[in-house]
RNA sequence: GGGCGAAUAGCGCAGUUGGUUCAGAGCAUCUGCCUUACAAGCAGAGGGUCGGGGGUUCGAAUCCCUCUUCGCCCACCA
């Protein structure tokens, strides 16, 4: 055997193991459910540092609840990702030459299903790589036929109940995938820009008259008077209706009931007043723009005032909206990008005298999630559900804790969230999704236009052969041939919200024995990021559809950065590939990396050395596992005394950090139970117990010590493997013989420690202080060997000074951790030896000439300083009348014996120092 | 503008109702060791006024107030 672990052999033999023997796999039974349903990736996307994290938890959950004896189902699949892939798609066909646009909604679909074929579920064979232990016969996609139907479905059965409605509305526009998209599809950032000052001059110039109210601002030039506007969007211009003044304000009273003519446009529109203009923010003008800002758009509902639209769907400068009369003087800017027109449009008013000056802004524009363009808003005709209904079902649940979020801070962002919710804008201008099932009479359409088409003629079910059924009651005489469905599909996050339902047929056979026994799910595994797209939806559609949770508790995660704090990134470069990192320290390796600085929403920065950490406990535990099954056994020796201690120690160790790692565990602290673990494996297990009963070289081993080794390696192995799957199989096969097809992957988690190690333990925590103790000397001794260059191998005699009294086991256990030749009790300690204090307790290591008297002191007189400090504030403690009275008593008693303590050892020191005068 | 959270060792963090030498573990650093399981290792060591200030209390990293700095979420100021 090597001294060194290498992953890459054992990783694939035993994932093909558990595979083969079908160990992922879950069908409902009599055992208690654990189901997770996997976050489901882009169908096309690939692994990245993100999905380790996220994955390597949920796995981490679903072994261990696999080990406690559950029956655990995770649901790997993926997502159509409506969006993303469409660009995907069309950046495709572009780099083949072929546009969208010239495709038919079907050719494009075959080219989709086409990519979505070769590219997709790659993301999940890389899982099978990370170790992830899903049960792949149920891999699902959300586009698939069983899927699909859900949707659909649910969106017919929340038309009817009157949840979702088609409307005319000011939605936030993508125009490089020209689609709308929901109010959580926008990123807002800060952005360096510019406020433009445009003269917007007075028609009415003979009657402009002061009012002569306090803070008055008549701004006035050669031209004649003029209104001031501020604005960050001049090409805009084109659409504006009106300038609104606030009442109140009196710097622009002046301008009340007039009429201004919008610069280069040539458009007169009113001045008009609202309470929204916010006076002082810029000159207290505000121009409106109905077709093209929100605030606008309701302002001009409110007023009546004409939209006048005058961007294409892609953004470009359109004339067509503007009057006929106007049209010459602007033609130029026709077909203009907004960008560029937003530069000539400036260009030409300054060169016209229309812009009085030009400030640095900062503010804040809309960017598309996917594509990452400005979003424009526009008024277009889409689809939406009433949110009102889900929140109220959704908020309650979240906040009694029915269903559990960590970390709690997530709360409150949900409860504002939902406090304060939209209505959900479901429809998309794509055609990669599931189409909206609502159809329109053909006729009628052409007739009226969609914006008119009257509700009562839609037509919405699951089929087109129903959506006429409806139709003919509306009128007999109608065909197939007379019906239009919907161009739209739904938003991705629409068949998302459906996940732990859709999974288990439950929209359909809401009663079907699947959905009846894994439903509702027990963890939530995700990122804060998807909080409002994915996690507030699904609780809502579990309510609305299953009238229970999807989940019982969401496990929030960090995000992952690089070492700099940057997010990572494709495009700054500083994401590593997960596969590359499996391939150089291992899977478990980088499992551990991952989770070991991973607390539930703290980011964390990741770096190499962390995986490097994990690949070195990996060879840790094989070395453990090779000293272990080195050893030759004995059946007629008998079991050192020393070791029948150390097995009774470890035992006791091992059940106490089994607690604590099941403790941890339900409190979702990942990695502290990981930490517990790695501390037991190379602090207690191989520095200390395994040191204590190691054989001198070459020596055989009793019986009871190594079958006892072997049951507690066993035990270290089960508890680990959660965390790191690969070498835990490996070794705990090798440990013993075992049956075909038994895996450590289900093998009990439950009273870990051995109850029978060598009889009962009366006193645990008299034996834990025993071995405490030993170990304090033990390193005390090192200590001395160190300072005064004694050989490791060298044996040397120890004294006990003072009543300390050891049990033979116990001694035996001490000469040979700490190699002494003798330790005997003693009254006076000989000229030059090195003096240390365990407890109350002295020690002494005789050293002969090998001693240095001044150091001595000085180690001494330090001790000794530091010991009467701390008695000083024992003393101030305890002399204090108002501590004695109020504190309470076991605290006080407690300082007592400290101060008792300290008084033994000053005393000690004080002996050792005058012995060394 | 509103809300939430954080600030503890060089780094990323833990510290559960205020009380055990409570100021912690991990990584990194430093020192000594190629000691027959492991140098990707072993044995040791150093390192922090718990962001600043005030208060409550016998007692504060922990509770309260305040200031500073950072992060996140939400929001229609052109």
């Amino acid at each position: 055997m090597d001294t060194k672990y290498s992953p890459k052999e054992i990783e694939a033999k035993w994932y093909k193991y558990w595979l083969d023997n079908k160990l992922f796999h879950s069908e409902p039974d009599g055992r208690e459910p654990f189901t997770v349903v996997i976050p489901p990736p882009n169908v096309t996307g690939v692994l990245h540092m993100g999905h380790v994290l996220n994955e390597t938890i949920q796995d981490v959950l679903v072994r261990r609840a696999r080990q406690e004896g559950k029956n655990a189902c995770w649901v790997p699949g993926t997502d159509h990702a409506s969006i993303a892939t469409e660009a995907k798609v069309i950046k495709r066909l572009k780099e083949q030459g072929i546009n969208k646009q010239d495709l038919t909604r079907e050719e494009f679909l075959k080219h989709a299903w086409a990519w979505t074929d070769e590219h997709g579920g790659i993301i999940l064979k890389q899982l099978r790589t990370l170790g992830c232990s899903c049960d792949w016969d149920r891999t699902a996609f959300t586009m698939d036929e069983e899927r699909s139907k859900a949707v659909i479905d649910v969106f017919c059965d929340l038309y009817r109940k009157g949840l979702i409605y088609r409307g005319l509305r000011m939605v936030n526009w993508d125009p490089e995938r020209q689609t709308a998209l929901s109010d959580e599809e926008v990123i807002y950032k800060d952005e360096h820009s510019h406020l433009f000052y445009l003269k917007y001059y007075v028609v009415e110039q003979d009657s402009v008259q002061p009012t002569g109210i306090e803070g008055e601002v008549i701004r006035k030039d050669e031209r004649g008077y003029y209104a001031l506007v501020a604005t960050t969007r001049p090409e805009t211009i084109m659409g504006d209706v009106a300038v609104f003044i606030n009442p109140k304000d009196p710097a622009n009273r002046w301008l009340s009931g007039k009429h201004v003519v919008v610069p280069k446009v040539g458009r007169v529109v009113p001045i008009m007043e609202d309470r929204y203009v916010e006076i002082g923010f810029g000159t207290g003008c505000l121009k409106v723009t109905p077709a093209h800002d929100v605030n606008d758009y309701a302002l001009g509902q409110k007023f009546g005032l004409k939209t006048i639209d005058i961007f294409t769907p892609d953004a470009h400068v359109n004339m067509e909206p503007v009057e006929d009369e106007l049209r010459p003087n602007l033609m130029h800017y026709h077909g203009m990008d907004r960008e560029v027109c937003r530069k000539a449009i400036v260009a030409d008013l300054q060169a016209e005298g229309l812009v009085e000056r030009v400030e640095d802004y900062e503010n804040k524009v809309g960017y598309s999630e996917r594509t990452n363009v400005p979003i424009e808003p526009r008024l277009s005709l889409q689809w939406f559900i009433r949110m009102k209904h889900f929140a109220d079902i959704a908020l309650p649940p979240v906040m009694n804790d029915d269903i559990v979020f960590y970390p709690q801070k997530y709360k409150n962002t949900y409860r504002n969230w939902l406090e304060n919710i939209k209505d959900w804008c479901i429809s998309r201008q794509l055609w990669w999704g599931h189409r909206i099932p609502a159809y329109y009479i053909k006729g009628v359409l052409e007739e009226v236009g969609a914006e008119n088409y009257p509700d009562e003629l839609i037509f919405v079910a699951p089929s087109a052969e129903e959506a006429l059924l409806l139709a003919q009651k509306h009128d007999a005489n109608l065909s197939a041939a007379d019906l239009v469905q919907d161009e739209g599909a739904l938003d991705t996050w629409f068949s998302s919200w459906l996940w732990p339902i859709s999974l288990f047929n439950g929209i359909e056979e809401p009663q079907n024995k699947e959905i009846q026994y894994y439903y509702p799910t027990a963890d939530l595994v995700t990122g804060p990021d998807i909080i409002f797209f994915w996690v507030a939806r699904m609780i809502m559609a579990g309510y609305e559809y299953m009238g229970k949770m999807p989940f019982r508790h969401v496990y929030f995660t960090g995000i992952v950065r690089d070492k700099l704090g940057r997010k990572m990134s494709k495009s700054l470069g500083n994401s590593p590939d997960p596969l590359d990192l499996i391939d150089r320290f291992g899977a478990d390796g980088v499992r551990m990396g991952i989770l070991l600085s991973a607390p539930a929403g703290n980011d964390i920065l990741y770096d190499d050395s962390l995986c490097e950490q994990g690949r070195n406990f990996c060879n840790k535990i094989w070395n453990c596992f090779r000293l272990v099954k080195g050893w030759d056994v004995n059946d007629t020796l008998v079991t050192p005394k020393e070791n029948i201690l150390a097995v009774k120690w470890f035992n006791a160790v091992l059940q106490r950090a089994a607690d604590e790692v099941a403790d941890q565990l339900a409190k979702y602290r990942l990695s502290d139970a990981l930490m517990t673990i790695y501390k037991l494996y190379t602090d207690e297990f191989s520095s200390w117990y395994l040191e204590m009963i190691k054989p001198a070289y070459l020596q055989p081993i009793d019986r009871a010590t190594l079958d006892h080794t072997l049951y507690f390696f066993d035990a270290l192995l089960r508890l680990l493997h959660p965390f790191m799957p690969f070498i835990t199989e490996e070794l705990w096969q090798n440990i013993a013989e075992r049956r075909q097809g038994e895996s450590i992957m289900t093998a009990s988690v439950s009273n870990i420690s051995v109850s029978t190690a060598h009889g009962e333990v009366a006193d645990i925590s008299g034996l834990m202080a025993l071995v405490d103790h030993i170990k304090d000397v033990v390193t005390a001794v090192r200590n001395i060997r160190a300072q005064k260059n004694i050989a490791q191998k060298q044996a040397v005699e120890l004294l006990v000074l003072g009543e300390q009294t050891f049990s033979e086991d116990a001694l035996c256990m001490l000469s040979k951790l700490a190699l002494l030749s003798s330790v005997t009790p003693a009254n006076d300690k000989p000229e030059g030896a090195a003096t240390f204090i365990v407890g109350t307790s002295e020690y002494s290591v005789p050293l002969g000439q090998f001693i240095d008297k001044g150091e001595e002191r000085r180690k001494l007189e330090a001790e000794l300083q530091h010991q009467q400090g701390f008695l000083r504030s024992v003393m101030a403690k305890l002399s204090n009348e108002r501590f004695v009275q109020n504190a309470k008593p076991e605290i006080v008693e407690l300082e007592r014996k400290k101060r008792a303590d300290a008084e033994a050892r000053i005393a000690t020191i004080e002996a050792s120092l005058k012995a060394l005068a």
